[in-house]
DNA sequence: ATAACCTACAGAGGGCGTCC
DNA sequence: GGACGCCCTCTGTAGGTTAT
């Protein structure tokens, strides 16, 4: 294991010169181990002719510093200025063909409106298809464009379940993500077909996070959602936002709602400092039994001091001491862990879910507040076979408190069940 | 420029109810 | 009583943004 030192700290930054020169862009990513992240092409021996010119050489790693994608490690073969010969840097290769697991044709948002070039325009089902058609097959190789192009057509059906013959040539991990962005695309041309919308829009990807487009009837534009799979959750604040971008005659103050501070909270404070807040500004009996744990009365409990408790122990004396407390609550299963501080935040998290959801007050008015911010939900879900598509009004839907969890890093949310 | 933080997207896999 | 599928909990990645 390579560690971060002021040597390859340098070896980056001369990387990172050289390719902006170049015109590759590096990815920003610090997780899981220092690295340099870029995409590049080809393979090995491309690699070498690269980093040639440079000085640089590269090796094949025993460390991963990612999952997806391969790590390598490069290394300087003469001094540079200050940087020592060999010194030594891992680099993540994440150009989508050398992907190790997922897709090896589309990278994460490739086949997405924004990136496709559709976004603020107006578009009917057949100019929608002409111009996702076209961009297409700029993009892809014929024969990815043709099964592409195939799908376009094949949604703008008047049924939920549709038969793909002869079956998709992709592999299941590609149709994840043709699921995930691509679906978008197709739900807008089902949706258009199968509820009479005339035209949609898809809003610029910065601008809208929870509404991925607007149908048009009668020239009135509603917002839909769009979700694939099982579905991911919302963030709260998505909710706030996209109310705010439309004021309803009818809708109560969001002040007013009972749910209003728990959002404050969620709002001011860091995914991990809210579930200590939340615990103590609902007076949980997990955060009064975690006190007992800590020895400290509850109003003192924060973040910091949960982080030091718990970095100052090792994990078996963690596993010791709050084993009934997991039992109680929640059970973590991870264990091989360097932010100790996990183990008690994480257990806060996955519970206070449920401490939400069962207080009528609450869950009611984050129902209240949801039903309001967009008028349909489709759920696209392809596999080589189908294509299956669902609709659900947000006025008849049910909603939940969720969090998609500590790794994540992702605040509280909730989502439609 | 870099590290740290944040967010969108979810998936993996085990428990558990149900069917044969 | 084993197979199967659903559902829930816990775990995860890629890529953008912010603070220093």
């Amino acid at each position: 294991m390579i560690e971060k030192s002021k040597e390859n700290q340098l070896l980056k930054a001369y990387i990172t010169k050289h390719n902006d020169m170049q015109g590759v862009i590096k990815t920003n990513s610090g997780r899981h181990c220092y690295h340099i992240r870029f995409k590049l092409s080809g393979s090995l021996t491309d690699y070498q002719k690269y980093f040639k010119p440079l000085n640089i050489m590269v090796k094949e790693s025993d460390h991963s510093c990612s999952s997806k994608s391969p790590t390598y490690i490069l290394e300087n073969t003469v001094q540079i200025d200050s940087i020592p010969k060999n010194t030594q840097l891992y680099w993540v290769n994440n150009e989508v063909e050398n992907s190790k697991t997922g897709s090896t044709l589309f990278a994460t948002k490739d086949l997405s409106p924004d990136k496709l070039n559709v976004t603020a325009k107006t578009y009917t089902i057949d100019e929608l298809i002409a111009d996702v058609t076209k961009k297409v097959q700029l993009k892809y190789d014929k024969c990815v464009a043709t099964e592409l192009i195939r799908l376009l057509n094949l949604a703008s059906q008047k049924k939920d379940i549709i038969k793909i013959d002869p079956i998709l040539t992709f592999t299941t991990e590609d149709l994840k993500v043709i699921s995930k962005d691509f679906g978008e695309i197709l739900a807008a041309i089902w949706i258009m077909k199968n509820s009479n919308f005339s035209k949609v829009i898809f809003p610029k990807n910065s601008n809208e996070k929870l509404i991925d487009f607007y149908a048009e009837k009668v020239s009135i534009n509603y917002p839909i959602s769009v979700k694939s799979g099982k579905g991911g959750k919302v963030l709260l604040q998505n909710l706030i936002d996209a109310l705010n971008r439309r004021t309803r005659k009818h809708s109560k103050k969001i002040s007013e709602e009972p749910i209003y501070q728990i959002i404050q909270i969620v709002n001011k404070n860091s995914a991990k400092e809210q579930m200590v807040i939340i615990h103590q500004y609902l007076q949980t009996k997990m955060i009064e039994d975690l006190a007992t744990i800590l020895k400290k009365p509850i109003e003192l409990i924060d973040l910091e001091y949960i982080k030091n408790w718990s970095n100052s122990k090792t994990i078996e004396e963690l596993k010791e001491l709050l084993s009934d407390w997991w039992k109680e609550y929640s059970q973590p299963t991870k264990f091989n862990i360097q932010d100790q501080e996990r183990l008690v935040i994480s257990p806060l998290g996955e519970a206070i879910k449920y401490t939400l959801n069962n207080d009528p007050k609450l869950k009611e008015s984050l129902n209240c507040i949801a039903k309001q911010v967009a008028l349909l939900q489709v759920n696209v879900d392809i596999n080589t076979k189908t294509m299956r598509f669902q609709k659900s009004f947000f006025k008849n839907a049910k909603f939940e408190f969720g969090w998609p969890g500590y790794s994540s890093g992702n605040k509280l949310g909730f989502r439609m069940v």
